[in-house]
DNA sequence: TAAACATATGTCACATATGTCACATAAGCA
DNA sequence: TGCTTATGTGACATATGTGACATATGTTTA
């Protein structure tokens, strides 16, 4: 996802001055890059990890997240348990909540790198949580694929919301996958 | 986001010297951690909290945030206008939910002292939002008043289930008030 | 009780890291 | 494209770490 850092990020990181970071890049105790524009600093994760735990500094767990995180909302275990058996062999981490609420939960707490939605859930309405998600600035960046064996005309509508991908159900399961997987390369490459 | 503190603010907060602080986290009574530069000492604000409680030393209130910040979760728009205005009066800081994803959502954002829950909603189980908070290691520590309409046997469902409070609708006012403020004084002095 | 001692804390000066500010300009975004 | 936001820079103000030493606090001993 966010393969390198502004100054300016990991001095809220670390909670110093942006100016500050910008020295420690110059006197080598953090490895960056500039940009040719005018020079704007960036750190590659990977260093700034390892700066972080050369210096024996706290490590915002944000960082730690692993690369296929995936939240799977969805009120009906069998079909949840389906989408997990699955995804999990191609190195999904998979997060699952059973409505609205605990799907609210689970993505203000980890950051994900996609969403599965169900629209047909009894005690929740699908629609109204993806009009949240795509107009929340933050979490609109969060690619969604709606799962769902709702009519044709819902899933344009959805389509229509900002869903990145649909697939009705019944789905084949290579399908599930590559779609999943797309849609998260489409976000990394933009 | 990770506060820390520098040695000049500890020391301010202890009414003791900047060298005592420093001292202090050498002989590791105090946990700490270093800036690469010349080594400048920063100290996370839950550390600190630690180490002011595990020493019995007095908590400065402004590190308690002990402001009043309630989750008001109501789908209907009257009803939490009505709220809004009675509590903002009384000094609160009310973030609306108008359903259980926006509920979750904000919940895990920001630190609340208190939540209003609809136990009636359509489109949302005010039950399941209520397990999935008392269940939670995390969010069980926030007092709920559960506002409703139903009947008594749903309030006392509630309130088996870990409500810290139940209001009818409708109530009054300062009822309201007289009931949220308890919850949070009891939480506090917990 | 008072002296003697150990230990913790405060003070000081100095070098230097970090923060602040204003401004120009790059980067991000629709 | 045009706009908003974020960043780099220099000069300067402020805060911090360190060592050496003074002072305060608590405890033991005579």
């Amino acid at each position: 996802m966010n393969e390198s850092f502004s100054t300016g990020q990991i001095a809220k990181y670390c909670g110093v001055h942006l100016r500050t970071v910008i020295r420690w890049i110059e006197q080598g105790y953090l490895k960056g890059y500039k940009l040719p524009g005018r020079g704007n600093n960036r750190v590659l994760k990977e260093e700034f990890l390892a700066f972080l735990t050369r210096n024996q500094m706290p490590v915002p767990q944000e960082l730690l997240s692993r690369e296929k995180r995936v939240l799977v909302v969805e009120d009906d275990e069998e079909m949840a348990n389906a989408i997990t058996r699955v995804m999990r062999r191609d190195g999904w981490h998979i997060i699952h909540a059973r409505d609205g609420f605990q799907a609210g939960l689970a993505l203000a707490d980890t950051k994900v790198n996609l969403i599965t939605l169900d629209l047909m859930m009894p005690g929740m309405d699908g629609f109204s949580v993806l009009e949240v998600l795509t107009n929340n600035p933050e979490l609109s960046k969060i690619p969604v694929l709606v799962l769902s064996g709702c009519n044709e005309e819902q899933l344009q509508k959805a389509k229509a919301m900002g869903a990145g991908a649909i697939l009705a159900k019944p789905f084949d399961n290579q399908r599930l996958l590559a779609v999943a997987n797309s849609l998260v390369d489409i976000t990394v490459n933009d």
